[in-house]
DNA sequence: CTAATAGTGTCTATTAGACAGTATGTT
DNA sequence: AACATACTGTCTAATAGACACTATTAG
């Protein structure tokens, strides 16, 4: 029983009528998203395979507090807008992207975490496939790259439990293929894995249980210097 | 880098002693809480084990809107609170209930889910011993029950998101044991996870994983109607 | 003795880890 | 040929499911 279609009693009308919400606690609401994605980073030996990386979406501040700052993409929810309507329209201005995977990662509500005023953070994790997207105003970041950096707030933080979900989810969901390429090989989603995990996994034993969400799409890769590989996309 | 104790910069300085907070959004957060418990229902035949019950503590509200229906407990977010805070302050102010385990569970954050104004719902879940605490202001009830009524706001839907997340982390983590007392044989223990699971599981497999995680108190149980069981508590 | 539960033993099926060994491109 | 990667086969270890069997109490 939630809200606008409930029928409602002579009082509970009237208590309505007679409600002042601006006389609450004044407290702000950004939703911050993290979006990851795999980039690969080309090699000069021919005979290497292109090693991935596993990257974060930042924004430069142009505005105080944390002016000239990097900080996760975000913005103030509006009074009438859901979360997942704040998030796609905070995502398409500052990022250009649209339509993108996101699932609420936790909300951060730490009484100091912004100079300005009490703002809470509702954090949402996004992933996209980099090579099917064009950024405009934000720029990918490597997660050791984003270690060594400050950002804004306290979105070090956010992104290192963002990491920690991911690293949860990825061994008992699909996640992952929203951040691959439409084709890949097993070698490249196997890769993603061990950069995600933060270990290497066995060949044999991935392929084997990897194999029953894959499809093969009849392809082979080539000019790689080596014995070509099956192409495969993410099968259902 | 976060809050009150980073160095600001002239410009920055400025920028806050002219910020005017009042005239943003104007959105309310709520914290509600879903108290999980186990509870012993006593059986009349004398060779029959007591049948337990996963039940949640819910309670009438005083006041408009959804007067007189039940709700989760909950309160509203001081502009110097963190959710925590908010979330002990009302367990203590609602049910009696002071210090026990709570993680959050999800922010719920649809326009129209209370009628007076936006109000934002960050949900945590929290787990009790319901032999080590004495309940006021509140009730206990069994989730089947629960499912048959009209709780306010969104407040079902949130129960049953609540029951999910309990199903998912009881195999992986062991937050079962912030609801079991100190001591418990291993029938009671199964039997709640096969509550939270809504499944039967093996006696044989069910002992021997979780006898990893048990410790034998070396009492064992009497005037059981049948062979006595023994005694554990919780290992570490 | 019987009902009801406690607890063990064991066979099987499934899955993960380890790792050797084979296959096949490019230069 | 040699390098780098792709891919397969197989042995082993660990774990879960199934289920029969034994143990122990109160009445």
């Amino acid at each position: 029983m939630s809200g606008k279609d409930r029928e409602v009693n002579e009082g509970e009308k009237a208590f309505l009528d007679h409600y002042h919400p601006e006389k609450y606690a004044s407290i702000s609401i950004t939703v911050d998203a993290i979006v990851f994605g795999v980039m690969k980073d080309t090699t000069d030996n021919y005979r290497k395979l292109d090693r991935q990386s596993l990257k974060i979406l930042l924004v430069k501040r142009e505005r105080y507090p944390y002016k000239d700052c990097y900080s996760l993409p975000g913005g103030f929810v509006g009074e009438k807008e859901t979360f997942e309507d704040t998030l796609g329209r905070v995502l398409m201005k500052k990022t250009g992207l649209a339509d993108i995977y996101s699932e609420q990662l936790y909300t951060f509500g730490s009484v100091e975490r912004d100079p300005r005023m009490r703002i809470v953070s509702c954090a949402y994790i996004s992933l996209v496939d980099i090579n099917q997207t064009k950024i405009e105003g934000a720029e990918w970041f490597a997660i050791e790259d984003i270690r060594r950096m400050e950002l804004a707030f306290d979105h070090n933080m956010i992104i290192e439990e963002a990491l920690k979900r991911l690293r949860g989810k990825i061994n008992y969901t699909d996640i992952v293929f929203h951040m691959m390429p439409q084709e890949f090989t097993i070698s490249e989603l196997q890769e993603v894995y061990e950069i995600i995990l933060g270990k290497k996994l066995l060949a044999a034993a991935f392929r084997r249980t990897i194999s029953e969400k894959l499809e093969d799409t009849g392809k082979m890769t080539s000019n790689a210097g080596h014995r070509p590989s099956r192409i495969y996309r993410y099968k259902k």
